[in-house]
DNA sequence: GCAAAAGTGTTCCAATTACACCCATGC
DNA sequence: GCATGGGTGTAATTGGAACACTTTTGC
């Protein structure tokens, strides 16, 4: 399960599954682990044949393991999901076995506009929780940002994940003040409009420390539609 | 994995192997899954083999996948392994291919005086992570006591798997102040020296909000050898 | 009375929240 | 000048940490 952030939006790659069962469906990208190889080289492996991204720039980890007898009909399938986080890339080539590989909004793909293949709406519900969880409690949303990067482009980063807006001057206070968060490179940006911005790369921690936790007042998003549940 | 408390430890239920390979050396208890079954219910049933518990009374979550191509010399076996906590037992009976089945305090599992068979000892200390980050954000310790239980008996449970103390004070505040943390049964509790105490059963709440967070400054208990690392 | 554990009250401090306000830039 | 997002200052509030103190029992 790969997540991305493009136009300010927590997006997931998708690919159109070119055999039965669930042809012309949509589902998260996988394989079969081959003999000699762990789950997390497998998972590696899967990642680089779908996006161009190699494993250092991004952040991966085990998610849950799923094992319903009932979960695929070609017959008894345990699937190891993981979670992948990383920085907005070009639109994907398609992989091994897939008719064609796209980025798609989480929201809309919980929807249940288009149905998911298999199990994978729970197993993305599931991802998503992570995710929004991991971000209170990790550094992991500076993987969603191509470095350099300023501290309000991470802030959005946040609002497009929990679906709702921070207050921007209390998070650059949480964040900057975190040690090993940000590393300031000294340079600058100059957007379109606005002042400019200093800019930063990751940091070395990983865990947050009093954490950033989501509110219980949330101010949704206008394009958020699903609800923030288990 | 069985976590218990037992006089104020936080113990594990090991076996001794009674087959090669890593004969007679101490296990996690384990099996295979069967045809039909999820891995949950995998789960319950061996734990059902190892002790006399059903599933009701306790807590059981999958825990991690291990994948190691090189961690059971027999060949290529991935594990899901699954962290119960259950109140005190009484010494279990030996399970279906293991010699024996014994309590052993978790610490001197760790300590590695006797180490454990395959890539036990790693999975053992992921347990033991996991466990002591969800009392900080569930009500998961009090399936840890046997109903009805006192507020000090779920403090030396904390006490027991964090291993410092608390501020009895404060713990109870917190824990009482949780709303559907705990139910008053009404019943007062005599114990053998001091005042007597208010008994509690389980309420429905799982989630602790705020989180009770384990203190940076820690007070080691005299038996905890381990340190708190990752 | 004394020891021990339960339970209450209070003070101090760290961290978050809400919001006012200033800064630097492009147009 | 003015709109826009970056960045600083500050008062109110919340919640945890520390610890003094009272209560209720058995001996």
């Amino acid at each position: 399960m790969i997540f991305t952030v493009r136009q300010d939006q927590l997006q997931v790659l998708l690919i159109d599954r070119g055999n039965e069962p669930y042809l012309g469906c949509a589902a998260l990208p996988g394989g079969f682990v081959r003999d000699g190889e762990t789950l997390d080289e497998a998972a590696l492996r899967e990642l680089r044949e779908e996006t161009a991204l190699d494993g250092r720039t991004l952040h991966l980890e085990q998610l849950h393991a799923y094992s319903d007898p009932e979960r695929d009909p070609r017959g008894r399938i345990i699937t190891v999901a993981y979670l992948a986080l990383g920085p907005n890339l070009p639109p994907p080539v398609a992989g091994t076995d897939a008719a064609a590989a796209h980025w798609t909004p989480v929201s809309s793909a919980i929807d249940g506009d288009m149905p998911l293949a298999f199990d994978h709406a729970t197993i993305l519900k599931d991802g998503l929780e992570r995710a929004r969880s991991q971000l209170e409690h990790t550094t992991v949303a500076a993987a969603f940002c191509p470095e350099p990067f300023t501290v309000g482009e991470l802030r959005r980063i946040y609002e497009a994940v929990w679906g709702f807006k921070l207050d921007a001057s209390n998070f650059r206070r949480k964040v900057t003040g975190t040690e090993g968060f940000l590393i300031p490179t000294g340079e600058r940006r100059f957007p379109e409009v606005g002042r400019p911005a200093a800019l930063y790369c990751r940091g070395p921690a990983s865990l947050l420390v009093p954490p950033l936790l989501r509110s219980s007042e949330v101010f949704p998003l206008s394009h958020e539609r699903f609800s923030i549940g288990t």
